[in-house]
DNA sequence: CCACCTTATGACAACGTTGTCATGACATGC
DNA sequence: GCATGTCATGACAACGTTGTCATAAGGTGG
């Protein structure tokens, strides 16, 4: 029995070499100079020559040489190491914030470690042996583990920086990145005011998230400035899902006096709502108009495609990434250093004129 | 300007200690052992007294000592990291196998390493830098980097271990973990037929896939085996997203002379075939039956919900990942130990009976 | 010209593990 | 009973970086 290392190159013998292992000890040889002079260039620290700094780099170049990870961060304090933690999520929105994270980080040189919390079980004992085994320079976190309270009391015990994406509330615990849901549920509303709606049902997200509320908040209010009247029976309680979104919809959609718009806050449930706008031979949006929140992929994958509000999902992450990697920093006493960052509206198929 | 460290615990005075590093020194005094014997324990190398291991163990548990993951991979030849190179498949695709992998490396104290890859960009200059600097225990490719050949060249050539999964070709090379697309294909097919389809559309898979292909063949096999003929103007060509899929419905469905069902190699070229027959005013599946192929999450976000084929993504990125961990090992010359793991056929709503 | 500061550099320890080798306590074979 | 082997353990080096401190070279002010 032999390992099988299609990878170690010579399995077969004396081989072809395996690219060897170029350590800083051989750029400091080639450059000339000591190993701690090299450490001082790749780490862009001050106090070299530009003459000197220019041989190391070159050296660097012509040695293909690569720092190595983990004997950098057992010798300092950076482990090069951000992590994302998530529950579950749309697939769509788990990829989106990776890609946004990790476009930064390899900038700088960091990874990504993507860590699935599963909150119905026992979350410290699925967070606190990562955290210590692992010395993760931060953590990213999402809906709904952005206001999860054993996360964030895990993570502020271990000492790890972390920044949490739209969080629900406690904004002065920890920087968050977020963007207006409030404001963006107000335009969408107000989008549909404009097409001439005056009932206009809405199904709230998963009460887990702080989103949720900040965005039936934006829809009352762009009601209330309009002057129309919400009435009970019109707002449903739905859970992100499209399955919540399916059975929100028939109850609002049962009887013979249906509202003439739905908005539903997220774009799966919105997708839910337009399934029993199909089944009940509603068309869309001439019968009824749609709106969503979040323009997953999900968005353009339907007919007609779905109106929604597009997050900056991307840009969020990456912005976390960005104050996770230079170490976040404030003046004392003074607010977490946070942003929000901009949305837009995309109107697409899903909504029209009013009907009557 | 202090440092802001809402992490660095007590922040609200002198409260709760931040929890100590407690190293391997520690539970060797503890336990009255020396660290290489409690070093012998974690790893479960043999040679430790029953007495001896409880001893340790004990002393772990109670200190709640953790493992330093840089240390052991500096030291030691294990990096305790597991990567996963994608490049855009759907994302539910990507968490899904996310998910996998990580439910196996967690029990094993392994992390999960995610890297999109860019395709489209030099993939030399993205893949080498990683390997070099993070020494990771193995990597997982997902298709289409399956059979990428930069890329299975920088991994030989650095000496990383890999699993493909559903690869094209060239099986021999190293291990991979894949299902019997061509079967799956073929007995899919084989229920549009026994629906009473005699006149079935088939839209292709991006050819960079080496399961396109054998989707291809399975339903070119079942459609012979049947003894129907298929129509070169009925087999368009797609790539897997959407719109591919959307733009072939409607080629296929453009004419008078209509297929009475459409099988999609994927699920979101289903719903682009959806979505041209709801456009149509085509009731599916009264008038036209669609299948599709992987059980996406989109698979039921949709109405009807589509009749399609479960690939075992979750389970294929766990073996995946098992053999990564176990290091792969063969017999001198015996092919490479891979797996073949087994799909389902999810009949839902999208498919009926032939309409004439 | 001397004291002092700043800049540029290197020697060496430290980081927390695992690998290698040595050692002592026992058991086994003849 | 002695050579030989196996088991259980520990001392110590090694892994490849960064942090700390020392030191030499050059600049500045009196």
């Amino acid at each position: 029995m032999a390992k099988y290392a299609p990878n170690r190159a010579n399995r077969t013998g004396e081989g072809r070499k395996l690219s060897a292992k170029v350590t800083i000890h051989d750029v400091a040889r080639e450059s000339g100079v000591s190993i701690k002079t090299v450490s001082r260039v790749l780490n862009r620290e001050p106090n070299v020559k530009a003459d000197t700094r220019d041989r190391v780099q070159a050296a660097v170049a012509a040695l293909h040489y690569r720092p190595n990870i983990s004997a950098r961060s057992l010798a300092g304090a950076k482990a090069y190491l951000i992590g994302v933690f998530f529950d579950n999520p749309s697939p769509g929105y788990v990829t989106d914030v990776q890609l946004g994270a990790i476009a930064r980080c390899r900038q700088e040189g960091f990874h990504l470690i993507v860590e699935p919390i599963d909150s119905t079980a026992d979350v410290e004992d699925q967070v606190a042996p990562m955290l210590t085994t692992l010395r993760m320079d931060g953590v990213i976190l999402t809906p709904p583990l952005s206001d999860h309270p054993v996360v964030l009391a895990a993570l502020e015990r271990e000492g790890v920086a972390y920044v949490r994406i739209a969080p629900g509330d406690d904004f002065d615990r920890a920087p968050w990145v977020s963007m207006d849901d409030r404001l963006a549920a107000y335009e969408m509303t107000k989008h549909l005011v404009d097409l001439g709606h005056k009932d206009i049902a809405f199904i709230v997200g998963h009460p887990d998230h702080g989103a949720s509320h900040r965005r039936h908040q934006g829809f009352l209010d762009a009601m209330r400035d309009s002057g129309l009247r919400v009435r009970d029976d019109r707002v449903a309680q739905g859970w992100f899902s499209f399955r919540s979104g399916f059975e929100a919809a028939e109850k609002l959609l049962g009887g013979a006096d249906r509202p003439t718009a739905i908005f539903a806050s997220n774009d799966d449930m919105a997708l839910g709502v337009m399934a029993v706008a199909n089944r009940l031979r509603l068309d869309v949006p001439t019968q009824l108009s749609v709106a969503g929140f979040d323009d997953t992929p999900g968005a353009k994958i339907t007919w007609p495609q779905l109106t929604t509000v597009r997050q900056p999902i991307h840009a969020m992450a990456g912005a976390a990434a960005d104050m996770l990697m230079q170490g976040v920093e404030r003046e004392e006493g003074a607010p977490p250093p946070s942003r929000l960052l901009d949305f837009e509206l995309v109107v697409r198929e899903s909504t029209g004129p009013a009907s009557h």
